[in-house]
DNA sequence: AATTTGTGCAACCGCCACCTG
DNA sequence: GCAGGTGGCGGTTGCACAAAT
């Protein structure tokens, strides 16, 4: 057993349950947002409060927006984080409903990676390059419609228990497909982006 | 079928700026 | 002006799951 000074309060730490969620959810309805530390107190959860921040903005807030991103978010990110670079939370700003954490592991696991990709592409000989498979690795490699479609929707929010407990809370939309308008092919993303 | 490797993402950490007494 | 508390931000980590072997 871990030892720990008497005076000081247990802090959970790690994935947050459903029960800290509805807590956390309730609490807000009832008594709004503001003073973390405070709140986490007096809502009787073992979080800190900037754990409870973190969660009700990332993930518990009615209008956060989960799932795939959208072929406008994905030119939006690209074209916000060229002006401003890593400055997630500006850029979050002007895509509603997602939030700074999600577009910076959108930028870091399907941007960054490709665009190293194709760094490592262009240090080989020009003529080793076959152009055609270039364009289908670029194609395959970040397209925002093939994320499968709430592939990690808010998974407590998902759960229809979760969603059978919780009056007055209205789930967040899904996106919509892209695809269903407004059709994008990926070189049109990475021409404006990687060529200049 | 079992194991290893790769990937995506939720959550934490540390730093800094701002506010208040 | 200073110290302590709090919020906000960007970077990093750890874990679960998928894909590859």
């Amino acid at each position: 057993m871990e030892k720990r000074p008497c005076n000081e309060p247990e802090v959970r730490k790690g994935p947050w349950t459903m029960e800290e969620d509805l807590i956390l959810i309730n609490y807000i309805a009832n008594h709004g947002e503001g003073v973390w530390n405070s709140l986490a107190r007096s809502a009787g959860l073992k979080r800190t409060g900037k754990s409870c921040r973190l969660r009700w903005l990332n993930y518990l807030r009615p209008d956060v927006r989960r799932g795939n991103i959208t072929a406008e978010e994905h030119l939006l990110i690209i074209e916000m984080h060229a002006k401003w670079g890593n400055r997630w939370s500006k850029i979050a700003k002007h895509l509603s409903g997602r939030t700074d954490n999600e577009i910076k592991n959108y930028w870091r696991t399907r941007i960054q990676k490709h665009i190293k990709q194709s760094e490592n592409f262009t240090t080989l000989p020009l003529n080793n390059i076959d152009q055609p498979t270039f364009t289908d690795r670029v194609l395959s490699s970040c397209v925002p419609a093939d994320h499968a479609v709430s592939q990690s929707y808010a998974p407590n929010i998902a759960t229809s228990s979760f969603q059978g407990n919780m009056q007055n809370f209205q789930s967040p939309n899904f996106p919509t497909q892209s695809n269903d308008h407004n059709i994008w092919a990926m070189e049109d993303f990475w021409s404006m982006q990687l060529l200049h």
